[in-house]
RNA sequence: GGCAGGUUGCCCGAGCGGCCAAUGGGAACGGACUGUAAAUCCGUCGCGAAAGCUUCGAAGGUUCGAAUCCUUCACCUGCCA
């Protein structure tokens, strides 16, 4: 396997180095031979998401750069869970949390490599924590971490008014000591993670430093948030998940496409595996021409194919230009309608003398919430009928709305799209 | 164990016996403008067509009437043991 030497100017042009140890270090021992890295993904909910995302990225550019992944999944962490801001987890049971670790397993897997000279690893925290007894861990691990240093840390300060349990306290500690384990017995040497994972990351570095006179690195790659520095997760409900189940991949490529300018180029550098030159070619067109949106088109497509795959992408992309297309949806065979409207998601209704009215439609697609809800849209004029704005909130479609007979295409304000067969 | 304070809609946060489905902000949603962008402006934001119904940690109670008063319970925070 050969070392690409400049794996990390990459991926400092890309803006993924947001902190890291010892730099010029790092990028020496990137450049003597094939780093044994690794990467943690807790598993607090049954998928993971854009921000685990970046890792899982960012992973696959160190192997393909020549170095060898552990990619670790939390099945001990994942029963204490990792202090945040908003306040003390829920700690949920060893079987959901089993659960979880297997679909994280399954949704990494397809990213990284397994054969090979520098092939990948999967490991799971659970293998060696759980049978730890606590007073090992009291003396062998605990011993090394000054209370006073981890009271300092910032998520821990923003706590200590709301509370924070001993058991959330404590995380700190099993994710360094996961570093301790790898270094010891895969010699792991590097460990990167997202910036809130920052704390967590030097206290592996230091607590090899300090039981085992180890030098190791860590770099944490940067936030990702919305042009106006909030967070990414409400887009029409909910987080944005790597799960077809969870997220459609129509919804998923929508997302993409509706980024902000931006942040597209910084977007583009995070999460594809388009050459410098190629994304500067983007940016470029995208600072000329802007309204073309070459920048989020192009996002779109390769984050979604990454993700998705090639196939999939392709249809989404042709249903998105049929419903997008603007033109008249009459117009359209119905082959291509159906196939475009369950990319978008079909509700299918009954064939009946009178068909549901379109406030029941609206509800049914799951595009308004109640049937208040969907009066209200209409009132607002924010529903549509096959591209055409619905005026009346008690309207009844007919059989002369059905486009091929059986489907309508219903819309909720710009781009929300549903579809509904009548069989 | 004692004392004090707290638990309100997606989030923050007012309300402290009737005018409260509950001020305000944020998020979200719809419209206008655009480029399926941002910013801005306007509107909506418990369920119900309406009458009305169900909400303010949980369960009881007082009252013509409670998010607001009382009792018990649960949880959180602080101070003292």
């Amino acid at each position: 396997m050969t070392i690409d030497p400049t794996l990390l100017d990459d991926l400092e042009w890309r803006g993924l180095i947001a902190h890291s140890t010892d730099l010029d270090a790092l990028r020496e021992a990137l450049t003597e031979g094939s780093v044994r890295f690794y990467v943690g993904f807790d598993p607090t909910a049954p998928s993971l998401h854009l921000g685990n995302l970046v890792q899982i990225l960012t992973a696959r550019r160190l192997q393909n750069a020549g170095h060898t992944p552990y990619a670790l999944v939390g099945g001990a962490t994942g029963m204490i869970g990792d202090p945040r801001d908003s306040g003390e987890r829920a700690l949920n049971s060893l079987d959901t949390v089993k659960d979880w670790v297997e679909r994280v397993r399954r949704q990494i897997e397809p990213f990284l490599d397994f054969e090979g000279e520098n092939a990948a690893t999967m490991v799971n925290n659970y293998d060696w924590t759980a049978s730890l007894s606590t007073i090992d861990f009291l003396r062998e691990i605990g011993k090394h971490f000054p209370v006073n240093r981890m009271l300092a840390r910032d998520v821990v300060k923003s706590r200590l008014e709301a509370g924070i349990s001993y058991t959330e306290f404590s995380y700190v500690l099993l994710q360094s000591m996961d570093f301790l384990n790898l270094y010891r017995d895969h010699g792991v040497t590097l460990q990167f993670g997202g910036s809130d994972q920052w704390g967590n990351l030097t206290g592996g570095v230091e607590l090899i430093r300090r039981s085992d006179a180890g030098k190791v690195h860590a770099f944490a790659t940067p936030l990702i948030t919305k042009a106006d520095g909030t967070k990414y997760g409400k887009t029409e409900g909910g987080a944005l998940w790597l799960d077809p189940e969870m997220m459609s991949p129509y919804a998923f490529y929508q997302f993409w496409l509706n980024v902000e300018d931006e942040k597209v180029g910084e977007l583009l550098r995070i999460f594809t595996f388009l050459s410098r030159a190629e994304i500067e070619e983007l940016d470029a067109q995208m600072a000329e021409k802007p309204f073309l949106r070459a920048g989020q088109k192009a996002l779109a497509e390769h984050v979604t194919t990454l993700v998705h795959g090639a196939e999939e992408t392709e249809r989404i992309k042709a249903a998105s230009a049929a419903l997008f297309g603007g033109g008249d949806l009459m117009g359209l065979s119905p082959d291509t309608l159906g196939a475009a409207l369950r990319e978008a998601g079909v509700t299918q209704v009954e064939r009946a003398d009178v068909l549901p009215t379109v406030v029941d439609l609206l509800v049914e697609t799951g595009l308004s919430k109640s049937r208040g809800d969907a009066r209200r849209t209409i009132g607002e004029g924010g529903a549509y009928l096959n591209n055409v704005r619905v005026e009346d909130v008690d309207l009844v479609p007919t059989t002369e709305d059905l486009i091929g007979g059986s489907w309508m295409v219903l819309r909720r304000g710009k781009k929300n799209f549903a579809g509904v067969e009548v069989r």
